[in-house]
DNA sequence: TCTGGGGTCCTAGGACCC
DNA sequence: TCTGGGGTCCTAGGACCC
C-alpha cells in the first residue's frame, strides 16, 4: 500500500509554526510577485476565497474580515519541507518526496489492520516535531493514494485527516468524487470523458482502457489501471536529474517596443545561468517564448516559442544571453504588446560530465572564472550587483517583482532568528 | 491600477536516413 | 500508367501538476 501524506494549508500552516497570532485567523499566502492566493487558511476558505484567486479580488476582506495576506516565503517553506521529511523518514525508509508538501511512503510491508494506526502515530508526530498539520491517504496504488488524500481533507476533521481507501466502500468513495478530482486529470481530459459520460471517479475507473488509450493516451490509460488498484506508477526515492530550468515573468504592463523585451531576456537569463552555474549544470539548448495578455482582448493574445541549439553545452551567461536574444528577435513582431516572458534552459548536463568539442570547445577556463567572481559578488553584495550591460536600468524595469508582506527566514538566516521572550 | 512561476510528460509533424 | 516504408531525432505546443 502507498501512503500519501500532505501538509494542510502547508504555506499557512508554516507561517502559523513562527507566528502563532495567526491561528484562528483568515491567512492566505501569495504566489510570487504577490499575483493570487496560493494558500489558504480554513478561516479564509469560509471567506469564499479561492485556490488562485488574484488578490486585488479579495484585498478589501483585510479591512472588512481580518483577512491577512503574505508574500510567499520559499526559503522558509523549503526548509520545513525538509524538517517534516526527516520526521516520515523515521515510519519508513521509502519515501519520495513528491512536492514542497507532499510526500508518498511505500507501506507495502504493512498489515492492512495496522495502516490506520501507523497513519496516525506519523501524522502525530509530525505535527508534534514540526507543527505542521497534515492528511494521510492510503491506497493500493499512487493515484488512489492521492484519491484517499483527497478524501480525508474533504472529511476533516470528523475523519481525523486519514482515509484508508480499501475494502468493500472503495467503490461508493469513488462515485462520490467527480472526475476532475482525479490526479492528472484536469478541466481538458475531465471535457472529454465526460462526453463518454463518465463523471465521477468510478465511471473513470470502469472505463474500458483500451477506449481510454485511445482518447486520453498512455497517461489516461495508467490513470484508468490505477485507480482498478493495478500499480503502474513505481515509487522513485531518488529524485530524477533535473532536465530544464526556467526563469519567467509577467511584466507589470504591457511591453510594446523590442529594447523592453530584449532587456527581460538578458536579465531572465543572467539569473538563469546563476541558477544553473549553482546546481553544476550547463545546458544545451535555449528556449525563449513571449506570450499577450491572456486576459485582455483575445484577437490580442499570442504565444510563441523559439529555441537555439548551442554548438557546446554551456554555463555562460554571455554565450545564453546571444542565444536567447537571437531566438526572441526570431519571436517579435512590431505592433504585439507583450505581457509576459521566460526563458528555458534545456537539455542539462552536470558540468563535470558535459561532452566537449572535438577540439575541446566550450567554456575555457577564463570565462569560467569570470562567471564564478560574478556569482560571487552577487552572492555576498546582493543580487544583481554586477551583470551583464543591457539588463536595463533597476527601477525602471517592468518585470520587477514585489513580495511586500514577505516574513522573515526564520529559520535559515542567522539575523532572522524569532527572538522568545519568556 | 491590480490575475504566479517552475516543472514534467506526451503528442504530432517535419526532417532526415536507409 | 503505377514513385515505399519504417525508424529516429528535433521542435513546438498542449496538458497537467504543485
Amino acid at each position: 500500500m502507498y501512503a500519501l501524506v500532505d501538509g494542510n494549508a502547508f504555506y499557512v500552516s508554516c507561517e502559523r509554526v513562527m507566528d502563532p497570532k495567526l491561528e484562528g485567523r483568515p491567512v492566505i499566502v501569495l504566489s510570487n510577485n504577490d499575483g493570487c492566493a496560493v494558500a489558504r487558511s480554513n478561516e479564509a476558505k469560509a471567506l469564499g476565497i479561492g485556490m488562485g484567486d488574484p488578490y486585488f479580488k479579495v484585498k478589501h476582506l483585510e479591512r472588512s474580515a481580518g483577512l491577512i495576506a503574505l508574500s510567499s516565503n520559499y526559503a522558509l517553506y523549503g526548509d520545513m519541507s525538509a524538517r517534516v521529511l526527516e520526521v516520515l523518514r523515521r515510519y519508513t525508509p521509502r519515501v519520495e518526496p513528491y512536492s514542497i508538501d507532499e510526500s508518498f511512503l511505500d507501506w507495502s510491508g504493512v498489515e492492512l489492520g495496522g495502516l490506520r494506526d501507523l497513519a496516525a502515530a506519523s501524522r502525530a508526530a509530525v505535527r508534534k516535531w514540526t507543527g505542521i498539520p497534515t492528511c494521510v491517504g492510503i491506497g493500493k496504488t499512487k493515484t488512489l493514494a492521492k484519491v484517499a488524500n483527497k478524501l480525508a481533507k474533504k472529511a476533516l476533521p470528523a475523519a481525523e485527516g486519514i482515509c484508508l481507501l480499501a475494502g468493500p466502500e472503495l467503490q461508493e468513495l469513488l462515485a462520490a468524487l467527480p472526475v476532475g478530482d482525479v490526479w492528472g486529470v484536469g478541466p481538458a481530459t475531465a471535457a472529454k470523458v465526460q462526453a463518454l459520460g463518465v463523471s465521477t471517479a468510478e465511471d473513470l475507473r470502469r472505463l474500458d482502457r483500451r477506449l481510454a488509450r485511445q482518447v486520453l493516451g498512455v497517461l489516461g490509460q495508467k490513470i484508468v489501471d490505477e485507480l482498478n488498484g493495478l500499480s503502474c506508477m513505481p515509487l522513485e526515492e531518488v529524485p530524477p536529474p533535473r532536465k530544464s530550468l526556467a526563469v519567467t515573468r509577467t511584466f507589470g504592463r504591457g511591453v510594446e517596443q523590442w529594447e523592453g523585451v530584449s532587456e527581460a531576456l538578458v536579465a531572465f537569463t543572467s539569473r538563469a545561468g546563476e541558477k544553473l552555474r549553482g546546481q553544476g549544470l550547463v545546458a544545451s539548448y535555449v528556449r525563449v517564448f513571449l506570450n499577450g495578455d491572456r486576459f485582455g482582448p483575445t484577437d490580442g493574445y499570442f504565444s510563441r516559442s523559439a529555441g537555439v541549439s548551442l554548438p557546446q553545452p554551456s554555463g555562460d551567461t554571455g554565450v545564453l544571453v546571444a542565444a536567447a536574444v537571437s531566438a526572441g528577435q526570431q519571436l517579435w513582431q512590431p505592433g504585439r504588446v507583450c505581457r509576459r516572458a521566460g526563458v528555458v534552459l534545456d537539455g542539462l548536463y552536470p558540468a563535470a560530465i558535459a561532452p566537449a568539442g572535438l577540439f575541446g570547445e566550450g567554456d575555457g577556463p577564463r570565462r569560467q572564472a569570470l562567471m564564478a567572481a560574478v556569482d560571487g559578488l552577487n552572492r555576498k553584495m546582493g543580487a544583481g550587483t554586477v551583470g551583464l550591460a543591457g539588463a536595463g536600468i533597476a527601477g525602471r524595469r517592468v518585470w520587477a517583482t514585489t513580495s511586500a508582506k514577505r516574513t522573515p527566514c526564520y529559520t535559515t538566516r542567522w539575523t532572522d532568528l524569532p527572538a522568545v521572550r519568556a
